[in-house]
RNA sequence: GCGGGCAUAGUGUAGUCUGGUUAUCACAUAGGCUUGCCAAGCCUAUAACCCGGGUUCAAAUCCCGGUGCCCGCACCA
């Protein structure tokens, strides 16, 4: 589905829309509606139980949204989050300053003044590509993050975090206190970052506010052990920097074993890759031969970043690959940015071995992005029927309650309802229009389960207080007695935990 | 930011070039009748010219500005 007809469907099921609609909208802003918290919720709570479930040492925190600027120029955000742009006065072409003076200044421009930017600039007589004039201009500094004023002096600044991974390591300390004082730790979050981009895109794509769940696994960089002999026979489409320098797109399956022995990765690298590709496809059902481990070269990757593969999806709604998450391999940057940054020693000092800096392995997932992602691979029309078929634990709505005559059937249905509720699943109760639409609105939505209250229900006899129950990819039914109706769909509306050693 | 295109009920659209009736049609939504296990039928109702200014007796239609969206370029720590 292209990517107008699918956002189309999901404004008009109520799942999300543009902000600020009644004042024409707001660049890169979006508000969810019912539908759509419901499945965000779901997604973020099966990412938590897989991702937080890969150990008991791994906790869901909260940190503020706010950050002082103290942390932000530490983590180097301050400085190296802005990106000085160098305009054309001739022609109005922007431009990176990094990429216009590639040729003089090959070691980049990070600790350069706005000023001194300008000064190479015209001391080089440099021309704008497009159109070769000399009308350059000085950069104007551009921050992507949100500041703001702090305190009531005025004098104080703060900034929304533009990452939650910030939060993680300035609770670090305060985790390994209250824990077990044992690593690896992992520190999860869930949460909204803050970026003011230049161009806001393609919906969910980019966005000015959006959801990440990032967990931070904080290891020793003397060994991280993982049970590798699980996953070594996984095969992983992966696209290296080698097969894409010679202009390869798609991914080639290499063993999770190979990539240790002869592909220069660490085995708890490759561990978690392997459980981030099961996530994507064994958990959110995302289609194999969609899914790529996108390498970053050097010059792609963030600056801290030791290793980095992105996990891409190709989505037809907006043609072709794109990064739904991601693994980094952080090194040490952050704990000892922060040590330098706070005055205070973040090293540990796990029972029997020496103090140490720990390592950061960071998973990283864009929760909206990945809303998209199952609306764009699961939501299609076959004919006059759409059908999203999202994996039955994160439905918004798990079974629909319907009454197959609504008068005769209704009070019955209600009731069966509020005791579906009260067991804990999201049941929707319908008596509109004809029965027909009401499976065709459920199918739509993604609500896996429909049950319908008919004559024999009420009936004495051999079916009653039975239902039928309803499926919806393959549309059969079957007869259900009330009392064993939640258990039959409870497995599946249960998010999937990964298989620990 | 640059260039090009687009903007009419909840959704998709006709009408715009060539200004002039009560702004077209379908689906969706709500209510009623009928039916009773896969978007059936009939009746009724709700509902729109992106915003601001200009030209004109008269603007959805022409002009200017703004905003938003789409495509390409640039950008995406």
């Amino acid at each position: 589905m292209k990517s107008d007809e699918l956002f189309a469907l999901l404004r008009r099921r109520g799942v999300l829309w543009p902000s600020a609609e009644i004042y024409g909208g707001a660049q890169g802003l979006y508000d969810y509606g019912p539908l759509g918290v419901a499945l965000k919720r779901r997604l973020e709570e099966a990412w938590a139980a897989w991702f937080v479930g890969l150990s008991h040492d791994y906790h869901v925190i909260e940190p503020a949204e706010i950050l002082p600027e103290a942390v932000v120029r530490a983590s180097g955000h301050l400085e190296n989050f802005t990106d000085p742009e160098v305009t054309c006065e001739s022609c109005h072409s922007a431009f990176r300053a990094e990429t216009i003076l590639e040729k003089v200044r090959p070691e980049g421009v990070d600790g350069l003044s706005p000023a001194q930017i300008g000064e190479i600039v015209s001391a080089n007589h440099l021309k704008c590509p497009t159109c070769g004039s000399l009308a350059l201009s000085v950069p104007r500094p551009f921050n992507l993050m949100f500041g703001m004023d702090f305190g009531v002096t005025g004098r104080e600044r703060a900034y929304l975090r533009p990452e939650t991974a910030q939060g993680s390591y300035l609770s670090f300390a305060r985790m390994w206190d209250v824990g077990r004082r044992a690593l690896p730790l992992g520190i999860a979050v869930i949460g909204k970052a803050y970026r003011n981009e230049i161009a806001p895109r393609q919906v969910l794509f980019r966005m000015r506010s959006f959801t990440q769940a990032e967990l931070q696994i904080f290891f020793d960089p003397a060994g991280f052990p993982v049970p590798f002999d699980r996953v070594r026979e996984e095969t992983l489409p992966m696209l290296r920097v080698d097969r894409r320098e010679r202009g390869e797109e798609t991914p080639e399956s290499v063993r999770a074993g190979a990539l240790v022995e002869s592909g220069g990765l660490p085995e708890f690298y490759v561990y978690h890759l392997v459980h981030t590709l099961r996530f994507f496809r064994d958990v959110l059902g995302y289609p194999a031969d969609r899914l790529r481990l996108f390498e970053k070269s050097d010059a792609e990757r963030a600056f801290y970043n030791r290793l980095q593969f992105d996990v891409e999806v190709r989505l037809d709604s907006l043609g072709g690959y794109k990064e739904l998450g991601a693994v980094h391999y952080r090194g040490d940057y952050d704990l000892s940015r922060h040590s330098q940054g706070s005055g205070k020693d973040l090293s540990v000092h796990p029972t029997g071995k020496e103090p140490l800096l720990p390592h950061v392995l960071e998973l990283t997932f864009g929760v909206d992005r990945n809303v998209w992602g199952l609306a764009d691979l699961h939501l299609s029309r076959e004919g006059e029927r759409t059908l999203w078929k999202l994996p039955s634990y994160l439905a918004p709505v798990a079974v629909g309650v319907f009454p197959l005559i609504g008068k005769e059937h209704a009070p019955y249905a209600l009731a069966l309802t509020d005791e579906l509720a009260a067991l804990g699943i999201t049941a929707q109760y319908d008596d509109g229009s004809s029965i027909g639409k009401r499976y065709a609105r459920m199918d739509e939505v993604g609500t896996p389960f429909c049950v319908t209250v008919d004559g024999e229900t009420l009936a004495d006899g051999p079916a009653k207080d039975s239902v039928t129950l309803r499926h919806r990819d393959s549309r059969t039914q079957e007869r259900v007695p009330r009392s064993e109706l939640a258990a039959r769909m409870a497995p599946s509306l249960r998010p999937p935990r990964p298989s620990r050693a």
